[in-house]
DNA sequence: CCCCTATGTTGTCAATGACTACATCGGTCC
DNA sequence: GGACCGATGTAGTCATTGACAACATAGGGG
């Protein structure tokens, strides 16, 4: 195998695609630039030619989270028939499916404000959020929505679906069956839980 | 001012208290032992003889945290007057509240499970739920729950309430009116979501 | 009063992030 | 084809940290 030249030629994709990993598999304390750099045989200075410092590769990899979530979610939804129910569906497995197996990550994609410059963080949530807001949308036009403020409806949907997937993966519920769980919920959201409910949202 | 004997004498509990205000302040990355210790007015030892190391410290911040959210439900159920509804009402708002005050202590309390020995803050966080699952089960006596798996409803009414709070906390929620939000959300909580709902929970 | 344990102090080591100065190459322009 | 510039790497330094070990001090119990 020839020595890797000079030039790496891709470190900043390398870089970000083994920091994924790593943070995944070890958490976000356990991660560090000069580990990376080892991994990608480069000298422990080489990062910072594409991360100022170790906050704007957490930042970039956040962007990504968001980026691959909304993918995600586009292809449950494509892949889901009927209507509002086995669309919200869809994109509950979808997210908790995502969240669960990446949970580090997911922390980090929702990490406290706390952490310096998100903006870029908070467009690719909104972009992500755009896709199941959009089902939430077209749910409402064909009646299929109780009230009529989508917005609350897309951020109670979405809150719920995120602390559930918190829960399951830090045992809080300690429920082996997954995907029973997730329809649970969802069953829930979609019927409430007051037998007899006074006003609904928006209405 | 008489210099401080070599027993310090409540070190744990100083430190227990100045972290979580650190950690509040500026985040779990820069926690540190050593910055601890100086602001304690010990040397950057002592703090290892009350904590085996850094983990042991968020662990234990991370259970004080669930005692303390524990504390804040109660105080609001007492605070609440009638059923189920404003109940839940009262719940969600001290809980977000609580949230959104000290969320990089949240974070911490539900970090993933890649945090080693968390078998404590599984505990301390069954006894913070057993607050608003209690108001939940009394719901179902009085046949104030829509179905019959309060475990269930307990979940779903958690999940969302951590996830509205997370979402506010990052902005991804941009609503100024915290109550508001919170209030709408429950509203979405009982009436459910779906003009024409298939099964309730449990049901 | 003695002893033991809890609780502190001091020092060391390895690793890290951030930074600086320098080295190398790829691409563009003449 | 060569020169130059900027992107991208290397090597070294410094301060800080966590973890650990050896030692020092005091408080409480017998």
């Amino acid at each position: 195998m020839p020595e890797r030249s000079y030039h790496h030629g891709n470190l900043r994709t390398v870089l970000l695609d083994e920091a994924e990993r790593a943070l995944i598999e070890t958490g976000v304390q356990d991660l560090s630039l000069r580990a990376l750099a080892r991994d990608a045989g480069v000298s422990h200075g080489a990062p910072r030619r594409h991360f100022p410092d170790r906050a704007a590769l957490l930042e970039a990899l956040a962007v990504r989270g968001f980026e691959n979530l909304a993918a995600r979610l586009t292809e449950a939804l494509d892949g889901a028939r009927g209507g509002f129910e086995p669309q919200l569906r869809a994109i509950a497995h979808a997210y908790v499916a995502f969240a669960i197996g990446r949970m580090p990550l997911v922390e980090l994609m929702f990490a406290s404000k706390h952490r310096e410059g998100t903006d870029a963080t908070l467009a690719a949530a909104h972009a992500a959020y755009a896709v199941p807001f959009a089902a939430i949308s077209a749910a409402r036009r064909r009646g299929e929505l109780l009230g009529t403020d989508e917005q609350a409806a897309g951020r109670l949907a979405f809150a719920t679906l995120h602390g559930l997937a918190v829960l399951l993966n830090t045992g809080m519920i300690a429920d082996s069956d997954v995907a029973a769980t997730v329809d649970t919920a969802v069953d829930g959201l979609l019927t409430g839980l007051a037998a007899h409910p006074g006003r609904a949202v928006g209405a």
